[in-house]
DNA sequence: TTAGCTGCAAAGTATTTGCAGTGGT
DNA sequence: ACCACTGCAAATACTTTGCAGCTAA
């Protein structure tokens, strides 16, 4: 058993799921991948399981729920998810609006905003934030 | 005939589309709402006229390329369109995830963001920006 | 007159659900 | 053994498309 499976195992224990083929391949694709995939590059990339897309997709619900993965939407018109990582906690991207390459940026929004919308009285404070361009290629 | 009916004809002629009674109707609409309205809260608002689910989106789409409204994902599985004015032209939004509400903020992305996407070589830059949180209403 | 706009019906895309069987723990 | 997980098929939600007739300019 290679030390990723492993570690897949324990991380699916520890969210008290049940440890099949299927969620270890996927948590392998996710793993292997620094950028959001989604469920149709996941599928394509599965190609050694047997499986079923309903079952992928409640999956990936399962896992987002759990908080082992991130579903991301950028507004392509489905999802992207990306496997959840202490290094990289909460993060934004740039997507080139050309080749779909997703970068991460060391950025956030600013203080300024969330500390304005508290003032006014919201609570429970979220965000997205993204960024669109050609990237360096593709300029 | 009203004088927004009025602009909208004129706004339909400067942008070379066809003035039609189904136009000038969801133009009216929007215009009235200052929140961006979803593709079912416009249909909902236009009970005087009759007029097709296909031709509606049609309209929004046409609309939005020629940039008379902009369509906006806040990621809620379908979009909303709300009508362009240059009073408040490039701007982002806080909703509510409890009573949907919408409002503008008058905060954008800090240029040390797009400064250092330029740096590393992206061209052509856009960006999203949007917060959720529990109104004051509903906290 | 003639593009552009429209209604109708059907299709498309991403995702979800019901159900009965299977397999992890 | 029990319940979460699965495959299969069908359904859902939002939006788009093909086509033929209509209408604004």
């Amino acid at each position: 058993m290679k030390s990723t499976e492993n570690n897949h195992s324990i991380l699916l224990h520890k969210h008290g799921l049940k440890v099949t083929p299927l969620r270890l391949a996927i948590l392998d694709v996710l793993g292997r991948h620094h950028s959001p995939l989604t469920a149709e590059e996941i599928s394509t990339k599965l190609k050694d399981v047997d499986f079923d897309r309903a079952t992928l997709f409640r999956s990936l619900k399962t896992f987002n729920e759990t908080e082992l993965i991130r579903a991301i939407d950028l507004g392509e018109g489905f999802m992207r998810y990306e496997i959840v990582c202490e290094k990289h906690d909460h993060h934004h991207h740039v997507m080139c609006t050309n080749c779909k390459k997703i970068e991460m940026i060391p950025f956030c929004v600013p203080p300024q905003i969330s500390n304005h919308l508290l003032k006014v009285g919201y609570t429970n404070l979220s965000h997205r934030m993204d960024f669109f361009g050609l990237c360096s290629k593709c300029s």
